[in-house]
DNA sequence: ATATGTCACGAAAACGTTTTCGTGTTAAAA
DNA sequence: TTTTAACACGAAAACGTTTTCGTGACATAT
């Protein structure tokens, strides 16, 4: 029921002043050795260590950085924390969480919180709903009073920081090609409305690749599906979709899908309606995600490195607190992504 | 770049003292209309928010919580932060996160970072190195200075908190027993070696249901794993364990496995040992994964309801902050664990 | 005219640090 | 003996708040 000890407590104990206590526990050499080892055999004794609010109070920094997210339970996400807790931990600063939950006034309450003085610096991927929106002054205000943010895969390029993203159109284009390669002739492609970065980047990758080899682009081969469905607690929606998709086109021979969810359906449907994997339909999602691995047939996807995406983040933002970074000149790092290739293709 | 005003600056422009300005802003009677008016219009007009390091200073009172856990790309923690996150949010309060990573070093060194002022409170699940090594002296330190803990999930009884855990035990044994009644005579068991708590309880039910139903226990039926090893990355190691499980004992007809990884293998090995499933063989998982859900056949699993444990844990947690909970009075909260039915079972 | 009371505000302490600067004591140099 | 320098320490300010208490100005009651 102690409470912690303060200095102000040591310093009346030994009957010497605050300030020398706090000397004396730095190794000043304004104080004597005698007093020095009396001062930290006892602050030794009772276990004394600085407050940390107190010290942020003190330097105006906090050594806390604060990362928002639209979603933790989310392998992608949780995968980005993990790298910058990591980061953050050798670094010696530590992490405060804020989810959005994908809502605008969420991220924006979130943000107001943390900006106040509890933390140094934002880490940050957008909501959906932020996306759809277009509003962004919460990020130009807190930027304006000069509190750096890192945004990281969802991000908007307007904005004025250092960013890390993943090529996602490259990606996109190198698995496409990939099928391509395999034979396929007749991919399909299942994507999400446009509003999303990453949605729109990996389409721009597929209609690149078909483009480069010369293979038609049929409105019937592309499934843009609304996201604002939670197609997790919605699995039945979303196969429909995707069998009606099957329907319209029966030499579908590939498929190249935007995430995890949407590839995993993509190979149960077709099971289901008698194709065999890989031989007549090909699948490649895009993910970091633990299904592709465990799916029978295992799924070959595009990975995003999150881990390497959250340590990126975190160390651009430190180096930018510790200034080791030039004042007003923005950094975009861009994480290569690598095709994983499993049993969904040849 | 201009800094976040501050009360000394606003009383220095309006020129009155700061004790007048924090008045005026908390609108107390002692300022006159007029006086809080100007001071009020001026303060929205430069966006003046309290310093939160300098209230958590004064205050004696962060309004954070810290969260360890062993890991955070893993879908039942995740879920867990999620809960603790929402009802936190709610409720005015902060998270921090630190990640032990199953070690108990990095453990002790995050909790002492923390425990210096940073937060007002842990809710923490133990790490494996922890639970092996039986060191509980760094609870007991910050116990002893008066922050309240909570554990959840990965506890230890001999210390005095307040706690939140799933009926481990009763849940394996209801699933068990689902199995019995399924028609299952030859039960297997996957589990991990005991010092794990929650692995204990699971292979506790599952003995429990065997005696209850006068099955006999036999040992060819029991395989003990060692989850030192990581079968995620190792995952070869795994499925041949539980290959040699099913040649040891040609009359297997049910699979308990106490996590959803080693279901998910017993089910895969099985269908290419050309077992059918659930005709016979019904495999059950314990968990709140995503695998189960989209696995195909889809697994049954014992739910943990991961969400409402991290809900209840900062909500004691709160409780206790608020001294809305009784001193000295410690309470455990168990949280119902549910039988979800799928595809593995008939 | 004196006493009493209300009003509106300011000074200062407190939270726990670090750091700058000033100062009394002692020893060495002139 | 006087001056100078090194030594060892303390006082106080600062970070940004909130809150207790004191006080001067004025109005009202005696």
């Amino acid at each position: 029921m102690k409470r912690k000890i303060t200095l102000k407590q040591i310093a009346k104990e030994l009957d010497v002043s605050i300030s020398t206590v706090s000397k004396a526990l730095r190794n000043s050499p304004e104080i004597s050795e005698d007093t020095k080892q009396k001062v930290q055999a006892f602050a030794k004794l009772y276990n004394y260590k600085p407050n940390n609010i107190a010290l942020s109070l003190k330097n105006r920094k906090t050594n806390t950085i604060g990362i928002i997210i639209p979603e933790i339970v989310h392998h992608f996400f949780s995968k980005v924390i993990r790298g910058v807790e990591l980061v953050a931990n050798q670094r010696g600063y530590n992490v405060i969480i804020g989810l959005s939950n994908e809502s605008f006034s969420k991220e924006v309450i979130n943000m107001e919180m943390l900006a106040n003085g509890s933390i140094d610096g934002f880490i940050i991927s957008l909501s959906k709903e932020t996306l759809q929106q277009q509003d962004y002054h919460h990020f130009n205000e807190i930027i304006g009073q000069g509190m750096p943010i890192v945004m990281f895969d969802r991000i908007v390029k307007d904005i004025e920081c250092d960013k890390v993203i993943v090529n996602d159109m490259e990606g996109a284009k190198n698995a496409v090609e990939k099928l391509i390669k395999n034979g396929c002739k007749h991919i399909a492609l299942i994507t999400t409305k446009d509003y999303v970065s990453v949605g729109r980047l990996r389409t721009q990758g597929y209609l690149e690749a078909l483009k480069v080899h010369n293979l038609d682009l049929k409105s019937d081969l592309i499934l843009k599906l609304d996201d604002n469905i939670d197609y997790e607690v919605n699995l039945d929606a979303l196969e429909a979709e995707v069998e009606n998709l099957f329907n319209s086109n029966e030499k579908i021979d590939g498929v190249f899908a935007v995430n995890e969810l949407y590839a995993l359906s993509a190979m149960k449907i077709a099971s289901r309606m008698g194709y065999r994997i890989p031989d007549d339909i090909q699948v490649i999602g895009f993910t970091d995600g633990v299904l592709s691995k465990h799916a029978t047939p295992s799924l070959s996807t595009v990975s995003q490195h999150a881990q390497i995406m959250g340590e990126k983040a975190a160390d651009l933002l430190i180096d930018r607190l510790e200034e080791k970074q030039e004042e007003d000149t923005y950094v975009t790092e861009v994480i290569a992504s690598e095709l994983v290739e499993r049993e969904s293709t040849k």
